[in-house]
RNA sequence: GGGCGUUUAGCUCAGUUGGUAGAGCGCCUCCCUUACAAGGAGGAUGUCGGGAGUUCGAGCCUCUCAACGCCCACCA
């Protein structure tokens, strides 16, 4: 696609190879700097960071979708003569990569321990070096225009000197604390999680209820538990202090079965009097609810499970149970206390069960010692912004979610017991413990860092500013980028990510990262299931651009893509519904082009020398190009996909390249489907872009890319005209009508004779010759043919003479079918009008409309009624 | 337990201020009319989940019921 070739006009390939082209283009895009965002520019800015795909991620539908958003969004604003930048990156994905590097170190029989932990990160880096181009040069294949030379990784340099500004800065102001609290433990991943990284899933199990003696005197309480493999980790039984059945037990103890450990009865409002038994046993060190019981009565905390998720080798574990899964561990325990005769009633029981997001392994509530982010006073803020409009979420619904969230906000447990990640900036002193938080080590040959690394999402919170150059606030990027304009993502990674750039944006940087934030559904498959691997009913982008290509694939997803921000479910055969189109955008230019004679200065568009069919097709244009224009900036980008696949496929081609067949405007012609490729770019920018370039005409720019959107023009609108030619339209699908009906051969022509409005219809006779195949036309006032049918168009009545083409039989049968169509309509339009409350409250033009309506119908029924009488 | 979403043509879904329903696919008829059969012309198909209310008028607003789905909470 050389200057040269650009320049001339030039024949479009019979059949178009739609990745061949989309290869070319991109590399046109590429090679002419064209993503490339300057932050010495002067024009307004426009940014969106890209929600980083994972180092150890493959391009999947959802990144299809969310990034087709991102392009059409930043080629539309790069498009409207703004400075844009679309900042792109992949994230370290913290648990999942070193997930990866353990799998594979597995298969050699090995541990990370093997390793130690700094060649096991070295390891991970080299590996992640590797991968972490590999995903976004799959973007590249969506025709994703991010700024490439701006890449972040969330590990890098940059972002570890964010990442460490923002800990000890959040840890000097008392927002990060250290403690000892029950946690989301995952005994696979063998690391803390926080509370948004465990999903609970319904699952039956059983309430054991397990009978605890009375201490010292006859009797016994009888607890409910679902976990009774806990039950070596009590250190009490509450009962709700209001509960007349066991008000007196408060203060005794009771005597523990299998192990004879006494404990006391404490009394809690906690404890809910109609559940189990109404007893239940305080396991601090395994029960996060427990725990606060614990707490507020002094209670000791026994573990008895250990952090890889069996049994402990303690005192208070039974010798049997010691060193048991925590499965084993429960069945051994029940068959004891069956044993034992204390085991009082099973009863079956659903209840939610806690797994880990990332391996579906059984959380564990583990008494442990992590970093937490004290979220309330953070969240006020993150709170206000969306309350006073600051940020505004589409569809606005998600703001509800978001609200509830911030305003139930529980502290964020930040600290992982992994290798791989930014590793957490407190020093312990040797031989004294003491601790520094502190961007660097104060003395590396006393101090010795803190083991855990930092959740992932505490660098991805960081996402927006800390790409941007963060902490330097007079970096040319940050100045000119920050804070970005729209976000666009999943309502799947609200919690995770969109809260915590808030929350983190506001606290650093004093305004928030972006002003709006466009949540679209997720990628489901044809039956509405979530797509994943293991269920094996993913749609594998790649597969779907090598069949339909990259633009097919994306005017499909936004076709797709509703306002109401509704899930997608897609199958492979939707995307034939992208791949027609775009097989008819190349036709029609390809005719188009073809067709043409005249040089490029002769194809400056004349306003003085339009037909009617001319002057229609500008006023669609114009009037689509308003809609587009308005429809894009509200987000509701499912709606330009459907304008304009209906205004290219139904308006231009259908009617004027057709029209064009016998009477053309190549200047017309050409403008229009210069324009609508304009319109159509930031979808399908790659067939835009190549038909683009192979036009005759002046282009201001190098190419679509960069070239303005078009904008409404009044010198374009051309009302009357267009409405005129509706009627040329109407007339002719009238006829084709008729002939469809009665089969009236296309070699066979029709006559027709018009009872007024010569001055209309004499221009249009051309268009009906040719477009209805009919042989004459004659025009006469109140004639009546024998042996015809008529319709009407606004109010010309247009009569065809049947005798000779059809059955007339079956041409009345046909007539009165229709009679019996209209007819319930009139009848509902005519109570309508008499009723009085109708004409004087509604409005008049509807009033209005109503009786013309009404009069349609009349003289439509009436004239089928004489056309019939006509007939017999 | 709390919140949200969905329910419209056989299928998948649109429907922006309330004025009597649309598209794509599929189906039926005809056509290779030389840009496109991945196409063209025509056609059939819906008491807009049920019920009630507001209104002259409801797919759209209010209430209620039902089914399905999602999120949050996590009573052992």
């Amino acid at each position: 696609m050389s200057e040269n070739q650009a320049q001339e006009s030039e024949q479009l390939s019979t059949t178009y190879d739609a990745r061949k082209t989309e290869l070319e283009t991109y590399k046109f895009w590429e090679d002419n700097s064209c993503f490339k965002a300057d932050s010495n520019s002067k024009k307004e800015p426009y940014s969106i960071v890209i929600p980083p795909p994972n180092v150890t991620g493959v391009l999947h539908m959802g990144h299809a979708l969310d990034s087709t958003l991102q392009d059409i969004l930043i080629r539309y604003n790069r498009m409207l003569g703004k400075e844009v930048l679309w900042m792109p990156g992949c994230d370290h994905a913290g648990i999942a990569t070193q997930n990866v590097i353990e799998k594979n170190l597995a298969r050699e029989g090995k541990t990370r321990h093997d390793l130690g932990r700094e060649k096991f990160v070295e390891k991970t880096w080299v590996w992640a070096n590797e991968h972490k181009n590999r995903i976004l040069e799959q973007f590249k294949l969506l025709g994703a225009s991010f700024d490439l030379s701006r890449k972040r990784f969330t590990l890098d340099e940059g972002c570890n000197n964010a990442v460490k500004k923002v800990f000890v800065d959040l840890y000097n102001k008392g927002l990060i604390y250290k403690g000892n609290y029950i946690v989301n433990w995952c005994p696979r991943c063998q690391s803390a999680i926080s509370d948004v990284e465990t999903n609970y899933e319904t699952e039956p199990g059983h309430l054991w209820e397990i009978s605890y003696a009375l201490k010292d005197e006859p009797g016994a309480i009888v607890i409910a538990t679902t976990r009774p493999e806990t039950m070596f980790g009590d250190v009490a039984v509450a009962v709700n202090p209001k509960d007349y059945k066991y008000k007196d037990l408060i203060g005794k103890n009771c005597v523990m079965p299998l192990t004879g450990r006494v404990i006391p009865i404490i009394g809690d409002d906690y404890v809910d009097k109609s559940f189990g038994t109404g007893a239940l046993k305080i396991t601090p060190a395994h029960d996060p609810n427990d725990f606060e019981v614990g707490l507020r009565h002094n209670l000791p905390q026994i573990k008895v499970i250990d952090e890889k998720g069996y049994m402990a080798q303690n005192e208070y574990v039974p010798p049997q149970i010691q060193g048991l899964t925590r499965e084993d561990a429960r069945k051994k325990t029940v068959e004891m206390l069956e044993q034992h005769q204390v085991l009082v009633r099973v009863v079956e029981h659903v209840h939610n069960v806690g797994k880990c997001q990332r391996c579906n392994t059984t959380i564990e509530p583990l008494l442990s010692t992590q970093w937490f982010v004290k979220m309330k006073p953070l969240a006020e803020p993150a709170i206000k912004a969306v309350k006073d409009g600051s940020i505004k979420f589409i569809p606005q619904r998600w703001e509800k979610n978001y609200l509830m969230w911030m305003e139930n906000i529980r502290d964020w447990c930040i600290s992982r017991q992994l290798w791989w990640g930014h590793q957490i900036p407190a020093y312990y002193h040797n031989k004294t413990g003491e601790m520094v938080v502190a961007l660097e080590n104060p003395d590396p040959d006393n101090y010795t860092q803190d083991k855990d690394v930092l959740d992932t999402w505490f660098s991805s919170g960081l996402w927006p500013f800390e790409t941007m150059g963060w902490p330097d606030t007079s970096s040319a990027d940050y100045k000119k980028f920050y804070p970005t304009t729209t976000l666009v993502t999943g309502f799947d990674i609200i919690f995770f990510w969109v809260a915590r750039m808030i929350t983190m944006g506001l606290e650093f940087t004093g305004v928030a990262p972006f002003s709006t934030v466009y949540i679209h559904g997720l990628i489901r498959d044809e039956h509405g299931q979530k797509m994943s691997k293991s269920k094996g009913n993913t749609i594998d982008p790649v597969d779907l651009i090598e069949k339909y290509g990259t633009d097919a694939l994306r005017f499909t997803l936004t076709y797709l893509c509703t306002y109401g921000g509704q899930d997608i479910k897609i199958s492979d055969e939707k995307f034939e519904f992208g791949r027609n189109f775009t097989n008819k955008i190349w036709n029609a230019s390809r005719f188009v082009l073809m067709n043409l004679t005249k040089t490029k200065d002769e194809l400056k568009l004349d306003l003085n020398k339009l037909t009617i069919a001319d002057k229609w097709i500008l006023n669609e244009l114009n009037e689509t190009t308003k809609l587009i224009n308005e429809n894009i900036e509200n987000y509701r980008i499912g709606e330009v996909a459907s304008i304009l696949y209906e205004f290219f496929w139904n308006k231009y081609c259908d009617w004027y390249v057709e029209l064009s067949k016998i009477e053309k405007n190549e200047a017309v012609l050409v403008y229009v489907l210069e324009n609508f490729l304009k319109l159509l770019h930031p979808i399908m920018p790659h067939i835009t872009e190549a038909i683009y370039q192979k036009m005759p005409i002046n282009k201001e720019t190098i190419g679509i890319i960069n070239s303005s959107y078009p904008k409404y023009d009044n010198k374009l609108s051309f009302y009357d005209d267009a409405k005129k030619m509706q009627t040329v339209f109407e007339t002719i699908k009238a006829l084709r009508n008729i002939r469809a009906e009665f089969n009236i051969p296309l070699g066979s022509k029709i006559n027709i004779v018009i009872d007024k409005n010569e001055q209309l219809y004499s221009q249009i006779i051309p268009y009906l010759e040719r477009l209805a195949k009919v042989a004459k036309v004659e025009f006469k006032q109140n004639v009546q043919i024998p042996k015809s049918a008529y319709c009407v168009v606004d109010d010309t009545k247009i009569t065809i003479p049947l005798e000779d083409l059809i059955d007339i039989n079956q041409e009345i049968k046909r007539q009165q079918k229709k009679i019996e169509k209209l007819e319930p309509e009139l009848n509902s339009i005519v109570k309508r009008l008499q009723n009085e409350k109708f004409t004087t409250s509604a409005p008049a033009d509807v009033v209005e409309k109503t009786k013309a309506r009404k009069e349609e119908l009349i003289s439509q029924i009436n004239l089928i009624k004489e056309t019939i009488n006509k007939l017999s």
